[in-house]
DNA sequence: ATTAAGTCGTACACCCATGTACGGTTTAAG
DNA sequence: CTTAAACCGTACATGGGTGTACGACTTAAT
């Protein structure tokens, strides 16, 4: 269950065995901690460290593989549910629970790779995934269904906010993984769809 | 222009004015960097390194400082909008309005100070001022003027998430800070407001 | 079977911010 | 005017993570 192509490309099969070993574990340890070390990392991976600083030259290099890993699969899963098929509405609530159900299993990874790598840094990485989004809300606008007296950035950005707010909520217990799905869909639409009058 | 009553009881007359003088520095630079060092901060502040840990035993003490002198601003200027007056709604809009003139002034420092002070201490931190905004909500609601079909607790944290969502769009330049007071009100009471049905 | 890529552990140098100790000088307070 | 509180700079100790150098061993590829 790896997106380790283009990392271990040209790589020999242990070399390639080892960087995946090292992304997960990373990937776990960080979302928890954003203090776990180079050497932690190393160990919960079953890899000495040199061989850590082989793959990743620096502590920034591992956290920043570690981002476009977990981005890419959420760029997958949403590419998955298919947004440019039926109603924008329908095919937004399909969206947000597939986006969901990945940022679900990083709870932690959003807060702690802000933290180290910065806002411009996420925002690039982010890029290519607000764009799906974009083009979607785009494509409700011009259907109809959803508003157009909001700049269109700005609605991006509320439906970025919010599925990572709903991620801390349910890190710390304020609501249940399982009821967020749902709220997230109606407090999204409630926004993008053209106010009563 | 300060909230500097009760860090410096007691204190000496120059020692409060230090402190004072400290505060607002590290206010300043950490909105925009917080990889300062203690060292910049004294400099900045036009006082010895010494003298600084004097008053801030440690450079944990001197964020969190910083973040409750900011957070008690904030709820001085949302008490001052009088959020138990006339129809929810309408107090709703001079609370958002009221919120994002003090956040706009200290744009980074939410991002920075989560990121050395973690999720938990920050939501700690925010405690009272986000007690203002449940309750104010919550009035809506029995006024039937607010929705009831979600969580209080997500209500709360979607207009928290999106304020400060406002604030890293403004520092990153992509919304003007004149245009987003009326786009966070239409925006909030979009999700506030009761659905159509 | 040969070779080159990969891995290992230990060890070292480095850096830089943090926090403390000291002795001397200024300044507010009574 | 006297005193104690507060200031100053400099200097030092510390720590812990980062990144590199080495020499030897193991494993995959052809």
């Amino acid at each position: 269950m790896g997106s380790h192509q283009q990392a271990a490309a040209g790589k020999r099969a242990d070399a390639a065995r080892n960087i995946a070993a090292i992304t997960d574990a990373a990937l776990d340890l960080f979302s928890r901690d954003r203090t776990v070390s180079m050497a932690d990392v190393a160990r919960a991976a079953g890899v000495g460290r040199v061989t850590l600083y082989a793959h990743f030259p620096s502590r920034e290099a591992l956290l920043d593989a570690v981002l476009a890993a977990a981005i890419e699969q959420a760029d997958r899963a949403l590419d998955a549910c298919s947004p440019e098929e039926g109603p924008a509405d329908e095919a937004f609530a399909r969206l947000v629970r597939s986006a969901w159900s990945i940022l679900d299993k990083h709870r932690g990874l959003h807060v702690n790779a802000l933290a180290e790598l910065g806002t411009d840094r996420m925002r690039a990485g982010h890029a290519p995934t607000l764009g799906r989004v974009e083009r979607l809300i785009a494509r409700g606008q011009a259907e109809g269904v959803f508003r157009t007296d909001l700049p269109l950035t700005w609605l991006v950005t509320t439906v970025y906010s919010l599925l990572h707010a709903a991620a801390a909520e349910a890190d710390s217990g304020l609501l249940t993984p399982e009821a967020l799905p749902a709220v997230l869909e109606t407090t999204l639409l409630a926004i993008l769809r053209p106010p009563l009058t």
